[in-house]
DNA sequence: ATAACAATTAAACGATTGCTTGATTGTTAA
DNA sequence: TTAACAATCAAGCAATCGTTTAATTGTTAT
């Protein structure tokens, strides 16, 4: 920040379309719902995790089965049930040794048939 | 792949209620299908992806634009609009010599909205 | 108490990712 | 032709991520 650099921004270029700029910068949402946003879809964004949330549309179910449904170890299906516990996407109740998840949220499922419509339309 | 190493799915352990692993099974998409649908969710899982898609919504804009208003260097930019052609969702169109870039796809905006909803409600 | 087992955890790894830098392409205007 | 500039591209780097491996916790049953 001096004389030398004044492009507060990082920004290596000049507005071309002042107007437009302005307009979409008022209409668009706050830097830290898209970030929100953002870091929802990156829980989205792996293929097991998004089996898992799939599988969980239909049943509760514990971590052993979920391996076995999914042929992975039960290590790495505890590790990402832990990132969609902390994301308040899944949750669970033990019953003796053995612990159940379930979805937490019905949106997710909303958000997963619409972008499933995409994904098949070509 | 030997006797000694029966796990076909490198699960380790064994299932503990067949039925619903069955039943969850027979229900869920295929495995393409969600692979495609994580792939999807990747490209939306980087905040700068999300802004400039969520700056489309309301304008088309050219690169220069977009990265004043992002505040970031037309190079990033323009490599994450790589990525969001790549994937078809945004399309482009040369005048002069300013590249134009407009949303695909109006799937996009819905799936942000109902996401946007599941962001806001906590 | 001991063995068995569901689940979690930590450390390590290989792979992927997003940004930076600097060079390059292609178009416009002097 | 030359200079300016929008845009792209390639290489490199640091950071993040998902799985593996091995050890650990907690509960059940012998």
């Amino acid at each position: 920040m001096n004389a030398y650099t004044p492009d507060i921004d990082r920004c290596d270029c000049n507005t071309i379309h002042e107007d437009v700029v302005n307009e979409v910068r008022e209409h668009m949402p706050d830097d830290d719902n898209l970030i929100d946003l953002a870091d929802l879809f990156k829980v989205f964004g792996d293929s097991t995790r998004v089996k898992i949330l799939s599988a969980l549309f239909h049943n509760e179910m514990c971590v052993c089965d979920i391996a076995v449904l999914l042929g992975m170890t039960k290590s790495s299906i505890s590790h990402q049930l832990r990132i969609l516990k902390q994301s308040k996407l899944v949750n669970y109740h033990k019953e003796g040794k053995v612990v159940y998840y379930s979805l937490a949220d019905e949106h997710v499922k909303t958000i997963f048939d619409q972008a499933m419509i995409h994904v098949c339309e070509k």
